[in-house]
DNA sequence: TACTTTTATGTAGTTAACTACATAACTTAT
DNA sequence: ATAAGTTATGTAGTTAACTACATAAAAGTA
């Protein structure tokens, strides 16, 4: 069966980014219960983030990722069931709550890289000869310059 | 504040895509409520597609655009509500649904078109100087003839 | 014809993101 | 020192996708 989106020309773009990377992260998940690991697609971003930056509130990792708070604190709220994550209240400025990785998390660190060092090269191979991180780059800092909402009525004002 | 997914390589590229595509769908989202039209990001595949090949089943345009047919019935359901698709049932086969596009859709199209082609060289405009759209092509072929998670434990399997 | 398998649709429950709002704690300015 | 503004976190509710299961109809087969 022939794929519709293909045919959607450039407006077809968002959906196939959001088809893929929904494709990618179902994959994703998938292969950490393979492997019988009790992680989540996600993860690995605050295990390096915190592993690089020592403990940060969770305004600071939102903004650090590029994510909403709230989402934040969802995704960091499993991770602390899980027992990955200490939070500690900031001493100096009680609202904040400090992140950071627990003993298990350190623990399991070592086989957790491995698999996610799989994991780029497995990327890496998939986009072998192309160019597509540059191109990614590209794409991300053209469309927070100015959005979509703001490029179409832009088009759309030039017929009037 | 440096976004941190940069520095994630490779692996940093599926928590991109999906970032990027949630942002320009929200974007969309923004955009037609600004315009003042009932209409979500999405529907236009259902029009463009409804529009080209006429009446179609539930699970026809589920394998067309590649979304699991439970995504299509909550999609249409919610088109259905609007008023721009009407529902038949299939007279050879009495199990198949049979969706349509509507009158009042009929007749909402040439203003959806438009703002559709102001997002289209929106878009074109975005990726200027790009080959975004052939390496998307690329890369999708690439993950549905070998997945992630494939491409991960081969890797692993290579070390041991 | 009757049994089995396949297909089409539908429903329920899960997920991970978002926005909007609420509250408490800090900071600034009068 | 108090009021006003800002910041950090949290909660509630919405969204759009998914998987897994349920059911009814059609098709194939003994």
């Amino acid at each position: 069966m022939k794929d519709f989106a293909l045919e959607l020309g450039c407006l077809g773009f968002t959906m196939r980014l959001k088809r893929l990377a929904d494709a990618l992260i179902q994959d994703g998940k998938r292969m950490y219960k393979e492997l019988g690991v009790d992680i989540e697609p996600n993860w690995y971003v605050i295990f390096r983030l915190l592993k690089r930056e020592g403990e940060m509130s969770v305004t600071e990792i939102s903004e650090r990722i590029g994510m909403a708070h709230p989402s934040v604190i969802a995704l960091t709220n499993k991770m602390m069931k899980a027992g990955y994550l200490s939070s500690n209240q900031c001493t100096d400025d009680s609202r904040r709550r400090l992140l950071n990785l627990s003993d298990k998390a350190l623990e399991a660190l070592p086989q957790l890289e491995e698999i996610w060092n799989a994991g780029e090269r497995g990327v890496i191979n998939a986009l072998e000869g192309t160019n597509t991180m540059e191109i990614l780059s590209l794409i991300e800092q053209r469309f927070s310059e100015k959005g979509f909402r703001e490029r179409t009525i832009e088009e759309l004002n030039k017929n009037s």
